[in-house]
DNA sequence: TATAATTCCTATCAATTTACTAGGATAATA
DNA sequence: TATTATCCTAGTAAATTGATAGGAATTATA
């Protein structure tokens, strides 16, 4: 399932890349447009700009706004920032692999097989999406 | 993620459709074979046969079968079973669709859209395996 | 028929995660 | 210096997950 922070945080960025400009929004104005919680859209905006999707300015007409251009922000690197790994299981992860505990061999390991043709196609799809794709 | 619970039940069932006969297995034995917790995998075994996945039979000489040959029994209704939906928001599941709360226009919906994508491919793979593809 | 072996079923529980909230610190602007 | 915004840490209620406990029901067989 995917999570509220990463719903969010799409809409937010999407919501970033329609503006006419790159002049910061504030939060409170994403919060409003998009019916999202304003604390928790805080903390999700907070860590995009710590995985450089973001950038951000402080004080009387501050807010956020997108680092790059939307055509070169690609869904598989906010996938992970938001929500981690695309990997349905952490044995076939790329970027978080972790060995299975009940796994003696895992390539003999039916599930990790069937998860990693997932795990393809399902990247594959995000790779190919940028937020310019969403934003149209 | 996938829950512990979908990896032991898949797991559980490569195992009845690598068995020579169609004989009942007992639970205790996939439980050691597969390093599963007896209990636990207990509880899954009985919601695959209430799903009409698996058979069973009580008492002595008793324990769980496949219903099906395993090359009828495709991976994508294993996978509503075990985990639910497919689909990563239940706004574009196919089975268990509810819509969102905070979204006005579901076709207007960047999440959605995308969302949409990744639930047809991975729907297409589940869909084209079954559980002979996997035990072999 | 008694006994052992097995699944069936309900209830419970600790740990983790999720979705959010609170409140002050910090920085930029006017 | 006052105001406006983000920054940051901490906390918290509810839901979910991954089990565990223990007895009831059923079946095979001695």
């Amino acid at each position: 399932m995917l999570s509220k922070k990463t719903k969010y945080g799409i809409k937010a960025i999407v919501y970033l890349a329609k503006q006419k400009d790159r002049t910061p929004v504030q939060i409170a104005t994403i919060s409003n447009e998009e019916s999202i919680s304003l604390k928790f859209l805080e903390s999700i905006l907070l860590t995009l700009r710590k995985n450089g999707v973001l950038g951000s300015k402080k004080g009387k007409g501050g807010g956020y706004y997108l680092l790059k251009d939307p055509k070169d922000i690609n869904m598989a690197n906010v996938m992970r920032v938001l929500e981690g790994p695309i990997a349905m299981v952490p044995c076939v992860s790329l970027n978080f692999y972790e060995r299975c505990d009940d796994c003696p061999d895992e390539n003999a390991c039916a599930v990790h097989g069937l998860m990693a043709q997932v795990r393809d196609s399902s990247l594959e799809i995000f790779r190919n999406t940028t937020l310019a794709d969403l934003s149209q």
